[in-house]
Formats: C-alpha cells, structure tokens, sequence
DNA sequence: GCAAGGTC
C-alpha cells in the first residue's frame, strides 16, 4: 500500500483526485480523520503540525525553586501529540505501508510538518521507504510531476525549522515567566514575552511616544481661485509649505493680477496593472473596503475550504508558470462577473502582472470556482468578488492618463495647478477598488491672461504620526520579517487579549508600555526585529549545511544567559518598577470618604471591589459583580459629579458591561434598601450620603455612639437605627439567598428573569427561603412557574430550608450530611425517627445520635427523652439472639449500632450496618431472612 | 498559565 501524508485534509483529498485520473476515489472517515482511496493507494492530511515542543515533564510549576524561568534555557524539549486522532491513524496506516510520500507544503514549515510524519511513520515501520513529493500548486501538472519525481525528505531544511522552534520556546517561556513572576501575575494577567510579539508591541509603543512627544509646527499654504470658462479653478503657490508666517503674507500681498499662464506642459502617465495578492495585500485590499484583519482571514479562509478561491495564506505575488490562466479565465465566466472577465479576455495583456515576491509553497490568491451573492452571502461575496477582480486586473492592460500641469504668474509670484485625465482605464474597468479621480482641467494657451478671484492664505499645523492601523501594521510586519503570512493577525489579536494594546487604530495600554520598557532596558534582543533576521540567517546556514541546528541553538542560549544575568540582578526593580506604573491603570480617583486613592482590586479567585489606598485606616469600598461577569477595568471616561472614572466589565466573547460611574451606581443601586429602614427619612438619606455612608451595612455595622455623631442623632435614635438596619440586611441576606436558590433551581428560559418571578413571589409574601419551602404550588404557578416546575422547586425548597434548620442545631456537617441521606428532612422529622432507627438508617452509633438528639430538642424547646430503657434493651437483644447462628458478640455489635430489636434489624439497610459494625453483608441478610421467617410464623400462630 | 508555527 502507498501512503501519502499531506500538510491538510483538502491538499489530502485533491491530491487523490488528481493522481487517481478516471478512477473513483473512495473517502472513509476513522475517528472523524479522513482518508481517501484508489487503487493501492490511500491519502491522509495532517493539519498542520500534528505535534509540538514542549519542555520535558517537571517543569510545570512556575514557582519551583529547582525549574526556575532561568533553568528553562537549558532544559530539554521532547514533542508532544496534540493532535492525537490524526498521529494515530498515521500509524495505523504506517505500519501496513510498503511505500509512504510526504506530500507537505513546499516550505520550511512544510518540511519540518513532513520531518514530523516521518519520525511518525518511523516509529512503527522501520523499513518502509520514504519519500518526498514537492509542488508549489495542487495542479494536475505539478502533482503529476511532483509524483513522478520524488526526491527524500531535507533534513537540513527542517532542521531549520527546528532551531526556530526551540529558540522561540525557551525565549517566550523564560522570558514571559521571568517577567510575570517579577510583577507578581499569573492566571489571566500574565505578562508575555516572544520574538514576534515583543517587537510588534514595541513599534505600538514607539508609535505612541512619537505621537506623545509631538510637537506641532505652523505652517501656511497660498493658494488662489481663478476662472476660465465659467469654470473655477484652484492653483497653489509653488513654494507649497510656507514655514515663515510673514514670507507668507507678503507672497500674498504680492499676488496681484493679472494672472499669467508661462508655461503649459501636457503628457502622459502609465498606470501599472496591480499585482497578484498575497496575503498581506489582500489584507490591505480588504481594509479598504471595511474589513478587520482577523475577518477578512476568516472569510478568506472559508471560501478556500469551499473552493471559491485558492489558499489565502501565502507571500508570493508571482503566478506560477504551471496555473492555467485560460482555465481560470474560463472557470469565472459563469460567475456574475461575465461581462468582465469577458472584456479581460478580449483586452488581455501579454503577460501577467508580477510582484516582487516569488514563494515555492501556494500560488497567489486566484479566484478557484462561482460564487453567488445568494449562494454565500454579502460579506464572503465582497471577498470573492475583491479577490476576482484583482486577478481579473492582474491580466489587464495598463492604465493610461493624460497629464496636464499648468504654471502661472502674479506679481513676481509663481502658482501651479494639476490635472488628470484618464485616457485609456486599463485595469480601472475591472478593479474599481482603488479610486481613479479625474481632475479635468480647460485648455489653457501660454501667455493668456486670466483673472484672480481669491487669494487664500491658510495658517494649518504639521500633524503627528498617524497611530497603526491593523493593516498598517500587518504590512509593516512583513517587510521587517515579523510573524508568517498565517500568523501576523493572530500576533495582534494576541496583543489586544493580553491586554497590551487596544482600541482601532492601535494604542498601546499603560501595561504594554511599561512591559515594553522593562524589556527594552534588560534583555533588548526580544524586543528588536533583527532577532528575527537573525534567526532567518542562521536558519539559511542550517540549510546550506553550514551550521548545525545545535550549534544555532547553543549560541542563541548563551545570549539568553547573558540577558538572565542582568534580569536576574535587577529582579526586584524591574517587578516594582511594573507593579508601581501599572497600578495607576486601576486607580480610579479620590476615596469620598477619606480623600485616598480609590482603586479596583482584583482578589485571588473570582472576587473583585473598589477599595481605599489608606485602607485598614479607611474602609470606604464598593463592592463588584465576580469576574464571571466580566473583568473590571477603568474607562477614559470621568463622572463629572464625583470625578472618578468610570468602570467597565469586559468579558470574552461578550459585549462589555458598562457600570459608569461606580459611586453614581453604588448610590443608586443600595436606595432601595436603605429606604426599607423605618426610621429612614429623606433628609437623614442626604445626611448619610453627605458623611458617605451609602450602604445598609455600614449602618449595621457602626457603633451607635459613632452612629449617633456622623448624623447628629441622639443616641437612642441611633442604637433604634443600627438595630433596625441590622433587621433590613437579614433580610436582605436571605432575600438574595433565595434568589441565588431560583437562579439555581429554575432553567433560564426567555421572557422571563428571575427578578420579575422574585417581584412576583413577594407580593405573594415570599420573600425567603423559609416561606418558600411554606409556599403552595398555586403561588409558585401565579409568578409563572410551570406546574411540574413548582412541585420540583418546593420539594428542593424545603429540603434545603430544613437542612437549613438541622444546621441551625449545630449537628457537625459530616453528621449531617449522613441523616440527611437517610432522609431525614428536618428537626421535628430527626426526633419523631428515634434514635435506634436513625442509627439502623445512617449506621452511626446511638451514643452519637443521643447527643445530636439532646441538641435538635434543645433547638426545638423541648425536653430531651431518656434513653432507652433497660428492660427493652434486654427483650430486644434475647430477640436478636433467637436467630440461629447469631452469636453474643454480634447482638452486642448490632445493639452498639443501634438495631436493638428484630423490627429494627428488618429495617436496616445491610450495606450500611455491615460497614459500622464490620459484620459481612451476607451473613446481616441471612440474619434478616431468618428473622422474617420468625415473626410470620409467629402470625400465623396467633 | 509560557512562544510561534501550522490548520479548522
């Protein structure tokens, strides 16, 4: 059988199609792998790297004191399976091979995915032979001659491959856990540092700081309007940017008419064809029309996977001799675009256009099949037609303009005006994504004289760098070597969720910028792009067989070293340092009460709140929704009335909560509550928010005597306060108990939420759980609760309110938990069981039991019953020893347990009794037949 | 929990 292993299930599928010829090629999917099949042969696709480097297993824990960030240089990387469906089927299928061809992309990266499935199939096939298939196009031509002459597998290119990713390993990690563990973060707040993304993030950074340190310079610009024709035209002063505000004025002054025409000068211009997208240009392209980066891959994507366009992942601009251009030509003619593709065939160029950069691996982006509007929708169907028309433009013929460039003259002054026309529009007529604007100018005669109707002189000021845009950056990216064609969005998208930089155009955020810094001035390397050149260059020597992989790696680990020694030395400072800057992106401005710092914190789990900076001094604090609502971050945005910014909780893959002001929405959200205290009034409110006190709470809390003071009460009114509020907030404690209980218990169901079904339910004088266990079903079913619904709730209710109240008695949880097993469901119930059942029931012993029961009667006001009685002890133990075979020793265990009488020894649940006195199960069920035997013979007797 | 690179 003849294996061949591709790069990607479509490369897998097409390449069998193709070799095939006529035959039929049969897919069979093994644990949701495809494989598809003629003849003796059988292809399957990888998807992409199948397996990953990782260290070896011990170095797991961050903190160790042995696997320090700095012992990651040299630790030792195995590869682990990360896509173990498709490792496995390889091998499935490898072992029975008596032929395997790599058929990977024709790259690098292909090259080691293809080292990686020969480690693979070596693994479980010594012997088999192994070969390589290299095309730039899954054509039938370059598959057919890929085929016909396979050559072995480059190891010296995936070599290459490999030190590029051990290097990039133990930098990201060392570095990333170095730099965490320094500021103090882990979980979702690591700090993260890689040769791509560190070099991107600086150049957001430097962007910024330019922009910052920007200082904007005046300049004026002349300009005058004449007319010819009935037409006004626009001229501008020769001289363009006037930097000397009086030379300006004076130019004015000075322009007095008449307006002379000296000179006319007419031409033509070539306007080239575009060339061939790439990714990045296709990126760019799809910017323009409104696209994201990340969007514009993704819709890209899918219209490759549904054969609309070739693979959009590629950095050559070149068509390869081997793409049938008339095919393609003739493929697009039944899309909407008929009448384009039909004027390109009859304009056509002799040649293609080509761009500056060639690959072996794909083709550049071609359109591949027809698609409709209605077939794919209008966002992929803008894509489609984008990536057509380009490739419809690329075999166009040039643009041509007539140039018009006319130079004038007044009083000494000297004035110029452009103009365009568009002779013949090429390319124009099929790609009307970039704009050819016209600017149709009246015949002007040298010396003519033509009148000024306006003299225009404009103060304006030098602008900053514009901010990155994503395509900007993108573009940006490439041509300093940063990140593949596959990655560099996802380099950004990285960025945004680690919550380095934000916003569109890019700013980077104060975390970004101070992490940068720390890097910049310690270990410089990973934060500048010529890492990745360099890289590049030691990976061409590999490839040449110049050098080793090891011996690449080796020296990119001593450098590693040598920044750990200035790391390492300034551990302290750096951590501080990011701790102290990053902090002030949490501050939120000043404590009402105590004129601190108020600031988000974000505590250990999921808990999070507003706090002072003089706390334990100040305890002013707002509390915060947990994180599972979202992560609370300040916005730029300050209320106006208590200048503090405004708070926002951002969640993934959710649109952010806005809270606004914290202090506005801590007032308003606890008005409700406060106003539930009788002896609440409007004016005694105000004289509380004035001394920021905002919560029921904090009144509970107080002491009286400070109570009394802060609202000018007397003492008595105060205590009256304190302990009114102290009522309000069990309530309200047991009020959001039970709702936390229906959010729980009842399934989210749409139109209708929990607080209308609470609202509902208190009208109905529900307000706990207490009188919810008391409810009846017709309550529950007024506040739109479904009928099986209510019966479940009030059954789960009052089992939970009384083992709420068993609690309440002081039983210890495990105790607890056992009787309510045995289902015991609540004080009156654990006392009317008796304790000789409840320790049949739960296999606890009765010393036990006795002691919970003095406590539940103590709970209930009641006398505590005696123990049981001698006499009936003595009658139940001569019962259980009336069972034959049933010695002294093991009455007496039964009785230490509890069963005290053949009733109760009917009664026990065998597993149970078995486990606390150690009597095997299957002798307890012969006791208990034997017994039952008994007391029905002795009814019958009677 | 870490990188960058494939692919979906």
């Amino acid at each position: 059988m003849h294996l061949i292993v591709a790069e990607k299930n479509i490369s897998a599928h097409r390449i069998a199609q193709i070799l095939a010829g006529g035959t039929r090629v049969i897919e069979k999917k093994d644990a949701g792998v495809s494989t598809y099949s003629f003849g003796d042969t059988i292809t399957v696709g990888l998807r992409g790297h199948v397996v990953e480097v990782d260290f070896e297993p011990g170095y797991e824990n961050w903190r160790s004191e042995k696997y320090t960030p700095r012992s990651l240089i040299d630790a030792k990387t195995i590869k682990v399976p990360t896509e173990k469906r498709i490792v496995s089927l390889v091998q499935k299928l490898a072992r029975h091979a008596d032929r395997v061809t790599i058929a990977t992309d024709f790259d690098t990266e292909g090259e080691l995915i293809g080292k990686e499935a020969y480690e693979l199939v070596r693994a479980v096939n010594k012997n088999v032979k192994i070969d390589r298939a290299r095309f730039s196009a899954i054509t039938a031509q370059e598959i057919g001659s890929a085929f016909a002459n396979t050559t072995d597998l480059d190891f010296a290119l995936a070599a290459a491959g490999e030190a590029r990713q051990s290097i990039d390993l133990m930098w990201g990690a060392s570095l990333t856990r170095f730099i965490s563990l320094a500021a103090k973060r882990g979980g979702n707040n690591i700090l993260s540092v890689g040769r791509v993304q560190s070099p991107t993030l600086s150049m957001i950074v430097d962007r910024e700081k330019e922009i910052e340190k920007f200082v904007p310079e005046k300049y004026w610009q002349l300009g005058l309007l004449t007319e010819k024709a009935g037409e006004q035209i626009e001229a501008r002063h020769t001289n363009g940017r006037f930097k000397d505000q009086k030379a300006a004025e004076l130019a004015r002054d000075r322009t007095k008419e008449p307006l002379v025409v000296t000179e006319v000068r007419e031409g033509t211009k070539q306007d080239r064809s575009p060339s061939p997208f790439d990714t990045t240009t296709y990126i760019v392209a799809a910017a323009r029309l409104g696209f994201s980066a990340a969007n514009a891959m993704r819709i890209a994507e899918e219209l490759y996977m549904n054969g609309y366009i070739s693979y959009p992942r590629t950095d050559n601009t070149v068509y390869p001799a081997s793409l049938d251009l008339n095919g393609v030509l003739a493929t697009i003619r039944n899309s909407p675009f008929t009448k384009d593709v039909d004027w390109i065939i009859s304009h056509r160029r002799a040649e293609p256009t080509r761009g500056k950069k060639s690959s072996t691996d794909h083709p550049p982006i071609y359109p591949t099949g027809v698609a409709t509007r209605e077939g794919i929708g209008d966002d992929a169907f803008r894509i489609y037609e984008l990536v057509l028309r380009r490739f419809l433009a690329t075999l166009a013929p040039d643009a041509l303009w007539k140039t018009l460039k006319v130079n004038f003259e007044a009083g000494g002054e000297t004035y110029t005006v452009t103009g365009g026309l568009l002779l013949e529009p090429g390319w124009h007529a099929v790609y009307p994504f970039s704009e050819a604007k016209e600017t149709i100018l009246p015949a002007f005669v040298t010396g003519e004289k033509l009148p000024i109707r306006k003299v225009n002189l404009e103060e304006k000021e030098t602008l900053p760098p514009a901010r990155y845009t994503q395509s900007k950056l993108i573009q940006r990216m490439e041509e300093l070597g940063l990140g593949t064609k596959s990655t560099r969005h996802e380099v950004i998208a990285r960025l945004v969720s680690r919550k380095y930089i934000e916003g569109n155009p890019l700013r980077p955020t104060l975390v970004g910028r101070v992490v940068t810094e720390a890097l910049e001035q310690n270990a410089d390397t990973i934060t500048k792009p010529e890492m990745t050149q360099t890289i590049e260059s030691h990976m061409q020597q590999i490839k040449e067989s110049k050098r080793t992989r090891d011996d690449v790696i080796a020296e990119s680990r001593s450098m590693l070293h040598k920044a750990f020694d200035q790391l390492e030395a300034n551990e302290q400072v750096i951590g501080n340092d990011i701790r102290d800057r990053t902090a002030e992106e949490l501050n939120l401005g000043r404590c009402p009460a105590c004129g601190g710092t108020l600031a988000i914190k974000h505590m250990r789990g999921s808990t999070q709140f507003i706090g002072c900076s003089r706390y334990p001094e100040c305890t002013f604090n707002i509390g915060l929704p947990v994180t599972q609502w979202g992560w609370a971050v300040r916005t730029d945005d300050i209320c106006d009335k208590h200048h503090l910014h405004f708070v926002r909780l951002v969640r993934k893959g959710a649109r952010p909560w806005d809270i606004g002001c914290p202090l506005c929405h801590h007032i308003s959200s606890n008005a409700e509550s406060l106003t539930e205290i009788p002896s609440m009034d409007e004016a005694l409110l105000e004289k509380a928010r004035s001394k920021h006190i905002y919560t029921v709470a904090e009144i509970a809390r107080s002491e009286p005597d400070a109570l009394a003071k802060s609202l000018d009460l007397p003492l008595e009114k105060a205590g009256k306060l304190k302990s009114e509020a102290g009522i309000v907030l069990e309530k309200l404690r047991r009020r959001s108990e039970c709702r936390k209980f229906l959010r729980n218990h009842l399934i989210p169901r749409k139109g209708r939420s929990y607080a209308k079904i609470m609202e509902a339910l208190g009208q109905s004088g529900v307000t706990d759980l207490a009188s919810l266990a008391h409810a009846t079903p017709a309550t529950l079913q007024q506040a739109g609760i479904g009928e099986t619904e209510a019966r479940d709730l009030l059954t789960e209710a009052r089992l939970t309110h009384n083992s709420q109240l068993l609690k309440g008695t002081g039983i210890p949880a495990v105790s607890l938990k056992k009787y309510l097993e045995a289902g015991v469901s609540g004080p009156e119930d654990f006392v009317s069981t008796g304790a000789e059942k409840l320790a049949t029931l739960t296999g606890m012993s009765t010393g036990t039991i006795n002691r919970h029961l003095a406590l539940v009667c103590e709970y209930l006001h009641r006398p505590v019953p005696l123990a049981v009685p001698k006499a009936k002890l003595a009658k139940g133990r001569k019962e259980l020893l009336s069972v034959k075979g049933l010695a002294a020793t093991t009455a007496d265990k039964l009785i230490g347990a509890g069963v005290i009488s053949g009733d109760l020894l009917l009664a026990a649940d065998t597993k149970k009794l078995a486990a606390s006195t150690g009597i095997d199960e299957e002798k307890l069920r012969g006791y208990q037949a034997l017994m039952k035997k008994k007391k029905e013979n002795a009814i019958i007797r009677i």
